[in-house]
DNA sequence: GTCGAGTTTGAACATCTGTTCAAGACTAGA
DNA sequence: TCTAGTCTTGAACAGATGTTCAAACTCGAC
């Protein structure tokens, strides 16, 4: 059997729940869609995720998963570079979609209600201004950890922001000046 | 019979919907809670909300009107004030909490999923930044319009990513310094 | 008191949803 | 080919959910 024709049913199964969650929200992940949507049975989806939690535990991780991807860039690159190219990454045309970013919203929206999302939340969060203030801190060694620390705070707060208002429309030119901030805060004296 | 004495049911329900949206999410807001927690029968909330999505539609309506009027703030005042006033307000912390953020993310989400709730919430943040945009043009007769509502949308992109960041335990100095970086950017030269 | 309009109740109904499970299909090794 | 283990199916079940509605209640006007 040729590989690539063989289907992966787990990836599939947990595909069409993330985008179903993208699209309809939580109330339009239920099984039956999910199962329809990845064209396997019902009781499939069962079979590899213990319950519906689970299933959207597993969507929760792989954004998470993605998310702090973004401050682990190549590390081949000088520290000021890899610095700069993790800052306009966010705003990426690719990833600043409206599916992913509508994703993004619905899964915070869970994390909100589930305090066991919650903490899958937290921790990645944690772990994104983490790399963040790595970064910073690489990219300019003439500054305290905590100054790092800080810079990123206030880093990802426009990040954020832009993130969430690019689903209200956000224009493009408004969104290279929130990047510009971002930038400045990185490499003010 | 004693004013205040008599409760408003219908108020009551609008309350009951809204706290548990913010507490629960969507899927804890059904027919059911809602009667519960407002301690009125089960057939008296669709009484008074034809249906569950009119009774999201009010919730919606509701919290637009409370943000739209955070850019509507005491005419009496100076402009520069007023201004001032507005951009302030916004991480006041009795608006800055967690019940109310929560509440908001969850419309938010709701609309991604809802285009009837997406046109709502779309002409409301509209209001929004128009108001501060004209709110700026009032304080700082020296810029051109466009100029004002540019300052806007990036004024509008730090707020939004204050109150998200919120959510996830964003500190009261990180706040403040966000504060100021909406002030900078209204009354820069 | 009686009437009537507005309000309130909760049982009933049809539909939807998560989960289980027995049965069948498929696959690789003997 | 046979076998054992894994994968896949969809019917079935129990419980939840939105909505309807007939009956009961409230209260001011007459």
């Amino acid at each position: 059997m040729k590989p690539g024709e063989r289907v992966d049913r787990q990836a599939r199964i947990l595909e069409a729940a993330m985008d179903l969650l993208s699209r309809h929200g939580i109330s339009g992940v239920n099984m039956r869609a999910v199962a329809r949507e990845a064209g396997v049975a019902l009781g499939l989806v069962n079979y590899y995720y213990e319950d519906k939690t689970s299933l959207i535990r597993a969507a929760l991780k792989r954004v998470d998963e993605h998310d702090i991807a973004l401050v682990k860039p190549d590390p081949a690159s000088p520290p000021k570079e890899r610095l700069l190219e993790a800052l306009r990454r966010v705003a990426d045309p690719e990833l600043l979609t409206t599916p992913y970013l509508s994703l993004r919203l619905h899964l915070w929206a869970l994390a909100q209600a589930n305090e066991d999302f919650a903490a899958i939340n937290d921790a990645a969060f944690e772990r994104y201004v983490d790399g963040l203030a790595a970064l910073i801190g690489k990219a300019r060694l003439d500054l305290a950890p905590e100054e790092c620390r800080k810079r990123a705070d206030d880093i990802v707060v426009i990040q954020n922001g832009m993130w969430l208002t690019a689903l209200l429309g956000l224009d493009r030119a408004s969104t290279e000046r929130s990047i510009n901030r971002t930038e400045e805060i990185a490499f003010a004296p």
